[in-house]
DNA sequence: ATCATTTGACCCAA
DNA sequence: TTGGGTCAAATGAT
């Protein structure tokens, strides 16, 4: 995926531009789509994902997906925070005890852990 | 059976 | 209260 430039928008979050063909939906992790939203002002709906790669917590990731247009189709991706999974998939580290789902790293984490607890049954 | 997507509901910050 | 992010049950895909 070839990226464009990218702007900063905060600390750890970044937005980049990307043509149609080039959509890095494969950028190395898995992601789930979790919601779609439509957005006022906006002709095309924004679509939130999360990465599930990594059964650990502190891996989660929030994603967020935007079409700006339609004729150039062009999309808006940001990113929120940091991978800390490994990318390497054969021996995942399994957390051997519940507390340690507590810590998210980054700027981002699930709203509730409960929620994350779902993501980790799926994939024990 | 496992895992992803769809989609209205739910929640919360502004 | 509204807008937008997330939840979660049903549904789809494999």
């Amino acid at each position: 995926m070839a990226l464009h430039p990218y702007s900063i928008v905060q600390k750890s979050q970044r937005t980049v531009r990307v043509d149609a063909p080039q959509i890095p939906e494969d950028d190395g992790y898995t992601w789930r789509k979790y919601g779609q939203k439509e957005i006022l002002g906006s002709k095309f709906p924004r679509i939130a994902r999360g990465a599930t790669t990594d059964i650990r917590m502190d891996a989660l990731q929030g994603k967020k997906l935007q079409q700006l247009s339609d004729d150039p189709v062009s999309f808006e991706i940001t990113y929120h925070g940091e991978h800390t999974c490994q990318l390497s998939l054969e021996n995942p580290p399994v957390p051997s005890s519940l507390p340690e789902l507590e810590i998210a790293q980054g700027d981002w984490q699930p709203k509730k852990r409960e929620s994350a607890l779902k993501y980790l049954k799926i994939y024990d």
